[in-house]
DNA sequence: GCCGTTTTCGGCCCGACTGTTTTCAGTCG
């Protein structure tokens, strides 16, 4: 199922918890994880590496380099195997508990004998815990308390669930007279598809009243921690919000550093210390006199630093400090940069709203063309006819005259059949001005299967874009397992575009599989999927997602104007 | 364990909050 790059970062990645747990060096096991980071995001398959070409590797030296070749030879790598015998796997999950780290778990496992979680939740009602050296009562609480929250809704959120939230809590705080500026961060600000928590950074001379005012809000069903720099609540679905109140003349280094992630925070702060800089969320400042030197903009940090400002998209050390080094950053497509959407639904099919008022939703988002692609036939549950089809065509052509500025084009979204056909022969599909193709069915087939079932999908030459090609749903529905490399050079011989889906619950494809796609010169197209007007504004976790795929609007095929994409849909 | 236009040894990002500890460790981001 996963790559061999993903495997061996999860090995190296366990053997530094374990060794956190066993009490390890600090920096080697911050050395495993930077090295599991790096593995993960390399961009060529770790299992036909050897040695020298692993050590290639930024960040992976000797030691890690022979473990992943261990890993590759093996399936394994034989330190995992040997902690594992010593730290059961329970122990290594108890470190899931918010509030409950590698020291305190390691104290449950030798003190108590606990090796899970159920079985730290027996320990507790029991009062084993009592009198056990750094166990008091609040730690005693909060751990149950954790338990809890792991067992309901410990779980990361969707994209537009996080964004709501967020934006409720900005324009509140954004109403008080002593706030400033207030953004949100965080991974909302990065464009993650799920969020764990929610980070809003706000500039005020006087956080008093707004952590006053944050705690009072509506939605904060339980104050985790406050104090004058930091407050952090829980809402009543579950969802932790971090608010950092921070002086105004700080914004730009607050904004970068609560922006993360984690991992490029780190790059950035060392090349501050090689350059005889510190850098932290007040500033950056000369590491000996302690003066500041910017802390206004992002841009000015970045700038001093010796880097252009990095798009928040970009930032998880996956290259892009490599790339501003080398000032070959890409130019990241943004929601303006696109004239069109080529995936909609009406109420023919499953969408909601009806042809007008799509359209009109459409020539509201300012779109020079616009697809209508209600499903086609063989999703049964839909009844599509031919005639519908062709009666839906005379209506968007007589609608056509309503919008001079906007040209609309006529599509489908066919199904892939478990062999790869669709749904009409080359005849009829020869009559819509796009046709996108998508899985909806059979989604388990084994990776070669699914693999032909695509390919052949893309060489179908009236098939010009292919539907949120993974068929995954977040937290519901895995990808579709294929061998993703054939697919993309396939695309990318046969000029189908892969769709980078909007649906917050979709994002698909995702943005590994967009960089790893894009690698092989395939194009995209970057679309709602909208089945109502409301979810054109879905729009942005697209477009985000296609940010973090690093994609430029030269790679997508709807920013281009309407007569080049005409031309790419003749598939020649 | 990794790495090197100040180093092949001696560093490795930085700060906030909590709880239990009377001066600081653990956890988190």
């Amino acid at each position: 199922m996963a790559r061999a790059n993903d495997e061996a970062a999860d090995l190296i990645q366990e053997l530094a918890d374990l060794l956190s747990i066993t009490g390890g060096d600090a920096f080697k096991i911050r050395a495993y994880e930077k090295a599991a980071r790096a593995i993960a995001g390399h961009p060529d398959d770790i299992s036909g590496l050897d040695l020298a070409g692993l050590r290639k590797i930024p960040t992976v030296g000797e030691a890690i380099a022979k473990k992943v070749l261990d890993y590759t030879t093996t399936g394994t790598i034989r330190q995992v195997e040997e902690l594992r015998t010593q730290i059961p796997a329970g122990v290594r999950a108890l470190t899931a508990i918010p509030t409950l780290g590698p020291k305190k778990a390691l104290a449950l496992y030798e003190e108590l004998g606990v090796s899970s979680v159920d079985e730290l939740s027996t320990a507790i009602r029991e009062g084993r815990l009592r009198g056990l050296k750094g166990f008091g009562p609040k730690t005693e609480e909060n751990i149950l308390h954790g338990i809890e929250l792991l067992r309901s809704s410990g779980e990361r959120v969707l994209v537009d669930a996080a964004a709501g939230v967020a934006d409720e809590i900005v324009a509140a705080l954004s109403a008080l007279p002593e706030v400033e500026r207030c953004e949100h961060a965080g991974s909302l600000r990065r464009m993650r598809e799920t969020i764990g928590d929610v980070d809003v950074l706000a500039a005020s001379r006087d956080p008093r009243p707004v952590m006053a005012a944050f705690t009072a809000l509506p939605l904060v069903a339980e104050v985790i921690a406050s104090g004058e720099k930091k407050t952090s609540i829980r809402t009543a679905k579950g969802l932790q919000v971090d608010l950092r109140v921070v002086p105004p003349e700080s914004w730009g280094a607050a904004l970068q550093y609560f922006t993360g992630s984690q991992a490029h925070n780190i790059r950035t702060r060392e090349i501050a210390v090689k350059a005889g800089l510190k850098l932290s969320e007040y500033g950056l400042f000369h590491a000996e006199s302690n003066e500041l030197i910017v802390s206004g903009t992002e841009e000015e940090v970045y700038e001093r630093l010796g880097l252009p400002w990095i798009h928040p998209a970009l930032r998880e050390d996956t290259g892009e400090i490599e790339a501003a080094l080398a000032d070959e950053l890409p130019r990241l497509v943004t929601v303006e940069d696109l004239r069109g959407d080529l995936h909609s639904h009406t109420d023919l099919t499953d969408g909601i709203a009806s042809l007008e008022d799509m359209v009109a939703a459409a020539h509201a988002r300012g779109l020079e063309y616009y697809a209508i692609t209600d499903h086609a036939p063989n999703l049964f549950m839909q009844r599509m006819t031919d005639e519908k089809m062709l009666a839906q065509r005379r209506r968007v052509a007589e609608l056509q005259a309503e919008y001079p500025g906007m040209t609309l084009l006529h599509g489908t979204e066919l199904n892939i059949d478990p062999d790869g056909g669709v749904d009409w022969d080359a005849d009829f599909l020869s009559g819509f001005d796009i046709c996108v193709a998508s899985v909806h069915s059979h989604f388990t087939q084994d990776r070669d299967a699914m693999t032909r079932r695509l390919v052949r999908a893309c060489e179908n030459p009236h098939v010009h874009v292919i539907g949120h090609p993974t068929a995954r749903s977040i937290g519901r529905r895995s990808p579709v397992d294929a061998d993703w490399d054939e697919v993309f050079r396939c695309a990318a011989r046969t000029g189908t575009a892969m769709e980078v889906d909007s649906f917050p619950d979709r994002l698909d494809l995702p943005a590994d599989l967009i960089r790893r796609a894009k690698r092989y010169g395939v194009k995209f197209s970057v679309d709602t999927d909208a089945h109502s007007v409301g979810h054109h504004r879905n729009i942005r976790y697209g477009v985000g997602t296609a940010q973090r795929g690093w994609l430029t609007p030269d790679d997508v095929v709807n920013t281009w104007p309407l007569d080049r994409l005409r031309a790419f849909l003749r598939k020649t």
